[in-house]
DNA sequence: TTAAAAAGCTGACACATATCAGCTTTTTCA
DNA sequence: TGAAAAAGCTGATATGTGTCAGCTTTTTAA
C-alpha cells in the first residue's frame, strides 16, 4: 500500500493507450506524472470503502479490481470489474458526492492515484478530453440501464449464462478446446457478478458442466459451447 | 405531435429554473429558444424508440414521461419517472449511441426538442453547463448501482415499498390523512417500476392496504404510515 | 349509448431460488 | 509442516413470486 519506487511516467504509460488519458497532450500528461502516486495493492486490498469522500481518481496500469457495493443483506452486489486503462472513482468525484461503491483488488494491481486538482485541472483545460469523459459516462449509464432491466426480468440461470460469456469476451484467451476465462474468481464473486447466492451459482455451473457448455481448469473456467451459453441467456432460449 | 404555436421561450420559461438550464447565459437561452420546437403530447404518446438514433435532446416544460427498456420477455422495465425540468434522451446522444431506452408519456406534456446542434454547442461554449451537466449524469451512475444493487439482493415486496416512499417524495402532496401520491400509474406500470409482475403488485398493494400503510383514493395511493413503509423496505424491517 | 378494450382482481398452482446445515477440499499463514 | 480458515460442494426444505385462467370493473372510443 506504500508508494513505490518504480513509478511509470504517464507519457511512457502502456495502459494509458486503453484509457481515456489517450489522445491527452503531454504537457498535461507531465503536469500528472508529476502530481500521481504510484502504488502496488496485493489481492484483496481495498483501493476505497463505500461512503468514503473521494480526494482523487485511481487509474489501473495492471490488475483486476472489483466495484461492488454491499446490500443490507451483507451480500456484495458486484457493480464491474475494471482492468488496466480503467479509471476508478471518478464518477463520484465528479458527482461531488461520496463513493457509492467500494472497490478491492481482484489480481495484484499496480494503480496510480491522481490528485483530485490535477484530474479536475486536466478535465477543464482539455475540452476533448472532457468530452471523452462525458461520454463514457453516458456509455455505462446505458449498461446499467441494461444490467437493471436483466436482474429485473431474467432468470438467474440466464444471467449466469450471460456473466460467463461476457467474462469470456474480456478475459477469454482460446486454447484448444473452448476458450479459457483468464481470470480467478471464487463462486461468491461470481454470485456477486450475477446478483445470486453462492450456492445456486455453485449448483449452476455443475449444471452448465454436465451440459458440456463448460468445463474447469483448476479455478479458471472454460467455455466450451459460447452459442449454447448464449441460447440459454436469453428469454427462454 | 405538431408544433403548438404557444412556443414558451427558454429565457422566460419557469419549468427551465428547476433544470440544467438554470444559470445558462440569457445568449445562449435565445439561441436555443430560436433553435427549438414546442410540441404538446397527449398521454400514451411516444417519445422516442430505443435502438433509434438521438437527434437531440427533449426537455420537458410540463407532465410527465417514463423511461423504460422493453425486456425480452415483452414486459417493461421502467428505468425512471421524467419530470418538468427534466432533460430525456442526452445520455444516448452524448454517449454517441442509439437511445438505451423509450419513453412515452404518462401525463399530459409539453416537451421542447433541440437539436442536436444546438445543444452540443451551448455544452462546449458554457464549461459550467457542462460541468453541471457531467454531475447530474454521475450522480445518475450513482443512483443506477443503488437500483441495481435492490433488484438483485431485495424482494419484491421490500422494493415496493420503497418504490412507494420515493414516489411519495416525488408527487406527494399533504392531505388530512397521510400523503397523496398524486400521480396515476396503472398497476402495470407500478410492477415496471418495482420489476415485478403485475399480478405481485396488485396483491402486495392490497396487502399494504390491509395493514393500513396505505389507502387507495380512485386511482391514486394514499400514503399512510411512511414509518410503516420504511421498516418493510429496509431488509428484514 | 353501448360495445370493445383495458385494467383490476382473485385463486390455483408450479417451481426457481434462498436458506440452513453439514461435510470435504483447498488455501493460508504462523 | 500442520492447524485454522476459506472455499467448495451437496442435500433437504421452505417459500416468494411468476404464470395461467377466469372473472369483474373501469375506461375508451365508435
Amino acid at each position: 500500500m506504500k508508494s513505490q519506487p518504480k513509478s511509470i511516467a504517464c507519457e511512457l504509460c502502456v495502459s494509458r493507450k486503453f484509457s481515456l488519458f489517450a489522445g491527452v497532450s503531454d504537457q498535461h500528461l507531465c503536469h500528472i506524472t508529476d502530481n500521481k502516486n504510484f502504488i502496488s495493492h496485493k489481492k484483496g486490498q481495498i483501493l476505497f470503502y463505500e461512503g468514503t469522500k473521494p480526494m482523487g481518481i485511481f487509474c489501473i496500469n495492471e490488475g483486476i479490481v472489483k466495484v461492488f457495493k454491499t446490500a443490507s443483506n451483507g451480500k456484495e452486489q458486484i457493480i464491474r470489474l475494471a482492468q488496466k486503462g480503467d479509471f476508478l472513482g471518478y464518477t463520484s468525484l465528479l458527482g461531488e458526492e461520496s463513493y457509492s461503491s467500494s472497490a478491492t483488488i481482484v489480481e495484484d494491481a499496480k494503480i496510480c492515484f491522481i490528485p483530485r486538482e490535477s484530474f479536475l485541472k486536466v478535465l477543464s483545460d482539455d475540452t476533448a478530453f472532457h468530452q471523452r469523459v462525458t461520454k463514457a459516462i453516458c456509455n455505462d449509464l446505458g449498461i446499467m440501464e441494461e444490467k437493471l432491466t436483466d436482474a429485473t426480468q431474467k432468470s438467474i440461470r440466464e444471467r449466469l449464462a450471460f456473466t460467463l460469456l461476457k467474462l469470456s469476451e474480456t478475459y477469454g484467451i482460446d486454447g484448444q478446446e473452448g476458450q479459457k476465462i483468464d481470470i480467478v474468481l471464487t463462486r461468491e464473486e461470481i454470485a456477486g457478478l450475477v446478483g445470486t447466492a453462492t450456492e445456486t451459482v455453485i449448483r449452476l455451473l455443475s449444471e452448465f458442466k454436465k451440459d458440456e457448455l463448460i468445463d474447469f481448469e483448476g479455478k479458471k473456467i472454460i467455455v466450451l459451447d459460447k452459442k449454447g451459453l448464449a441460447r440459454l441467456s436469453d428469454f427462454y432460449g
